[in-house]
DNA sequence: CCCGGCATGTGTACCCTGTCCACATGGAAA
DNA sequence: TTTCCATGTGGACAGGGTACACATGCCGGG
């Protein structure tokens, strides 16, 4: 951010190239989803020429890669950004409404910036990789760890039975996702905010009364 | 399937290039996905010049439409293969075994062809178009109507409250679409084959609660 | 303070893909 | 039989990923 793009730069280095073909390829993505993160394109952005990028990633892959898990951290901010901080003393209601303002901005995000949560979830990836720090958002958290933490609080709230909250990650976020993949790119295009604001409240209870 | 591919035909007209063309696009949508199905490669497996594929499709996109809605036919059969046409006298358990099995069956092909899979529902589709013959499978429905003809069991079974019945799709699908998504190419990928059996009967009892 | 090495960029080149245009061919309808 | 047009072919062009050789100048050791 601190120097113009597109305009020759005054060093011969650039300071934070690999950093800034991410911020490129974040833009390219926002348009046009993972397909449209093209390394050349990436690169004249940037002002720079297109084997500049080999120097700070393996190929096209590794970049499209850093800008996957950048949009990730996108998404777990939206996440956070549906729950507010204050708590009643109702533990119970409060871990509850948590985890549906949880799985709210994650679809939020989904709707507002397809592009970015296709480019966020269309690259191939680990479980062991799911607390990487490249992929937090400015709360440090990734997009699993907030899940995690959520369901952490409906089991000690007791909404969640001891016995099913292993791998309640997968279940919870499988509905969420399939929602937003649907939304995006399946068969619910076009269908009004409004429509699709109530697809989501009522998913949401689906998970609720299943988790 | 009466011609021998990859090599000269004896006639100047291919006979069924759009269809030749559909099948090799299929193969490769198997082998790498919906990337992988490249125009000038079809072309070639099917022993026709690249413009050839014009004629029939008015781009690439198009070409890949066309595999896609066959993907999905192949969807479609896997999950009434999972069905056992036999009922009971018990019209409720019937009804929600049946919703079991078409969910199984739908992550089962998800497992078995990835690439298929990924293909059948990469490209932007419309509600409108879910019923579309050329998204049918041997049995002549779509996978949206399977879904719908099992839930109108359960409505009829009594187990679905009418008044969860409408949109009742969007969420079914979803919870078993993202599994899905997340077992293919998600932060699931990886698991044994065992686990994502636990994972699929859980979240099966997850919809099974929650629908 | 200077200098040399190595990280970082550049230029050129190759192959692959999608797609446009002009042209060829031959099966079928008149 | 003749003609027409649906179907294929060939050639060409732009754009993309990436390998290889080369250039540059920042930085640390003398």
């Amino acid at each position: 951010m601190t120097e113009t793009p597109a305009l020759p730069r005054e060093t011969y280095r650039h300071g934070d190239l690999r950093q800034a073909l991410i911020t490129a390829g974040l833009d390219l993505a926002r348009e046009g989803g993972p397909d449209a993160v093209v390394l050349r394109e990436a690169t004249r952005r940037v002002g720079v020429s297109p084997n500049a990028a080999y120097r700070h990633f393996a190929d096209r892959n590794a970049l499209l890669a850093a800008v996957s898990a950048s949009a990730q951290g996108q998404v777990a901010d939206s996440m956070l950004a549906e729950t507010d901080a204050d708590r009643s003393d109702d533990a119970v209601a409060d871990a509850r409404r948590r985890l549906r303002a949880v799985g709210t901005g994650y679809l939020r995000f989904a709707r507002e910036q397809p592009g970015l949560f296709r480019t966020a979830f269309s690259v191939p990836d680990d479980l062991a990789n799911s607390g990487s720090p490249a992929k937090a958002g400015s709360a440090g958290l990734t997009p699993f760890q907030i899940l995690s933490q959520t369901l952490d609080e409906l089991e000690h709230a007791g909404v969640l039975p001891a016995g099913r909250r292993a791998g309640a990650e997968l279940h919870a976020w499988s509905a969420v996702h399939g929602l937003g993949m649907l939304i995006i790119d399946g068969p619910l295009r076009g269908l009004t905010p409004e429509m699709i604001d109530g697809a989501t409240v009522r998913l949401l209870d689906m998970v609720d009364r299943g988790i």
